[in-house]
Order: structure tokens, then sequence, then C-alpha cells
DNA sequence: GCTCGCGTCTCGATTACATCA
DNA sequence: TTTGATGTAATCGAGACGCGA
């Protein structure tokens, strides 16, 4: 199957769909008799349970990234097919002897230069580049797995496009199957590590967010319900001094106040007759405080739970192969 | 059917580094 | 120029699950 998928692919099939993440959706494809058998969703010509879908958000990111001929994406090692993936034009995983930027043209951070738009002249960029004075960030080794654990560990940013891309992809799908990471991977010239642990962090980041939200909103609600509290602890006091001084009650049989701690409401019970009786003067009125889920990041898979959108690994190798 | 080892995945926690004020 | 704060890429170890023997 061709490596060489592009993201908009993955993401006309990902979205909206009614799964809590791409595993699982994958998981029930791989239990779908219209799987077509590549096991991918890249394979169903933009159809979902027989549905067509249109994605709200297209990850073709390539034509807004700088097309650049003499930027030397040509001679990149992702072994796409020629400008596809013009991004990698001002990667930082370049490999230095396949952009002309060896001795002292240096790869620095590209945040360095603080792009701000997916038309960054690459040319200013690489000035810029030649002015980092961290000429020793540039990591040699990121293009090739099997060198990872050569040198001590050096940490790149990741570029403004680069972050974009994975965000737009994160959006569609918080959880990567192995087809998507290689995607996506090549499509921006990281290591599938990367896009992976990119995606770990981005969760870990989400889930926090929302934890925030979470505490914002107990905390509001247990503010609401102190006051509450207060209230009705003053209203049960009145009302008990206005039994005690109307000589009117007096003369009336025993009764009870009491409160039901469900319906928030005051009942009087007469001890004469058995009934009760329930008084309107309590039962207020709770203003309900909805929680703010987390803006738009929020994961449709809310991982309070270890692993349970997990997919098999057999669901994985059904998507690799 | 049950168990064990293995591979793979995700997670939380943490570290290490880059950037900025 | 130095330094502390902050953001985030990367690492580590644990747990869960599926699969094959």
């Amino acid at each position: 199957m061709e490596l060489g998928l592009s993201l908009g692919e993955i993401s006309s099939c990902s979205s909206r769909a009614p799964f809590s993440s791409i595993r699982d959706r994958e998981r029930s494809m791989m239990s779908n008799n219209n799987n077509k058998g590549l096991g991918f969703c890249m394979s169903l010509n933009n159809s979902f349970n027989g549905e067509e879908r249109s994605s709200p958000v297209q990850l073709h990111l390539l034509p807004l990234l700088p097309e650049n001929g003499n930027s030397g994406g040509e001679a990149c090692s992702s072994g796409q097919q020629g400008g596809s993936v013009s991004v990698r034009g001002f990667d930082v995983n370049l490999l230095p002897e396949t952009e002309e930027l060896l001795d002292t043209d240096v790869v620095s951070s590209p945040n360095s230069t603080t792009v701000s738009s997916f038309q960054l002249d690459f040319s200013i960029h690489r000035a810029n580049k030649r002015d980092s004075e961290t000429a020793g960030l540039i990591d040699i080794e990121r293009a090739s797995d099997e060198d990872d654990n050569a040198l001590a560990r050096k940490k790149l940013r990741l570029s403004k496009e680069q972050s974009a891309f994975l965000e737009e992809s994160f959006k569609e799908h918080n959880t990567l199957n192995p087809k998507q990471k290689q995607a996506l991977a090549k499509q921006l010239n990281l290591r599938p590590r990367q896009v992976e642990v990119w995606f770990q962090n981005r969760r870990a980041r989400t889930k926090l967010k929302q934890t925030e939200v979470d505490c914002e909103y107990l905390k509001r609600c247990c503010e609401t319900l102190t006051e509450e509290n207060r209230r009705l602890q003053k209203e049960l006091q009145d009302l008990r001094a206005l039994k005690t001084t109307q000589p009117f009650y007096m003369q009336l049989p025993a009764t009870t106040l009491t409160m039901c701690p469900s319906c928030e409401r005051t009942t009087t019970t007469n001890n004469t007759n058995n009934t009760n009786t329930t008084l309107s003067v309590s039962a207020p009125t709770v203003n309900p405080i909805k929680p703010v889920p987390y803006s738009h990041t929020r994961p449709k898979f809310y991982p309070f739970s270890h692993n349970n959108n997990r997919a098999s690994p057999q669901a994985h190798k059904s998507a690799a192969s």
C-alpha cells in the first residue's frame, strides 16, 4: 500500500465519526464486512458506514506552505514526489547534507525566527537560521530512527507549520493508528516517534486543561451550595423563631418541622391526624451551573480510565499491512 | 480452556531543553 | 549578560490488552 497518503485523505474519512477515537472506529471497521479488506479508512474512498462525508478540517496544508523551488526540498530524503511536502523546506529535521546549509548554515530552532505565517519566505528563514547561535541544536540523527540513541537527547522545537498541522490533525482525532502516524510523519518530515510523542503530550495537555475547567466548575458548585446552605439555615432559623413567638401556633396540635434532604421542602407533620402538609417556603431555586467543556480541543475520548480506547494490536497490524 | 511470554499501546510522571521576560 | 519562569519535546516505567505457543 502506498505510504505517501495525503493527510487530506486521512481527515476525509476520520471526521465526525461516532467513535471515541480513530482506534475505536478502526476496531469497529475491522469487524465490518464492508471493510473492503484494507483495514484502513483511507482506502474507503471518503465514505464511511456508507455515507459520504466531507471533512470540516482539511489537512491539505500543502498549498499554504511555501513553494520555493530553491528550498532544497527535493533533496529531502522523505521520498515524496516533487514538492508535495513543501513544509520540509524549513523543517528543523532536515539533514544538513540534504540542504545547502552546511557548515555555517546550521539549522537552529525554527521558532526562533517567529514564523508568523504559512507564507513564510524561506530565504528569510534561512537567513535567520544562519544567525542562530545554537548551532549544535540541529539533530542530524533525526531523520534516522536507527540513530535515535546515538546522541544525548536534543530537544527541537517544531515549527509553527508543523505544530499547526499536528493541531489540525489532533482536532480530527486525538489518537493515531500506525498508518496515520506514518503519513503525518512523512508529511511533516518528522519521525513517527515524534508524531507519537506530540500526540501523547497533546492529550496530556488537553486533559490537564479539562481538569482545570472541571476544577473551576466544582469550585463554583461548592460556592453555590455553601451559599445555598447558609440561606436555608437562616430560613429555618426564621421559621423556628416564628413558631415560638406566635401564640397562634401554640394552640395548634403539635407539629414537627422536617426538611426533606432530597427535595429540599419543609414539611410539617401533624401528630393528631397524621397528615403531612408541605409548605412552600423552601425549595429554593438553585441556579444550575453547567460544566464548561474545554473548547474545541476536548477529546472525544476523555481519558479518565486507562486504555479504554485502545485498539487491538491486530487492528494495528491490519492497518499496517 | 487456561497460562505464560511477548509485543504494542497508552498513560502519568518526570526530565531536559528552548525561549522569553 | 544572567536568571528564573514557562512551555514543551522526550524519556521512563507501569498497566492493559491481544495473540500465539
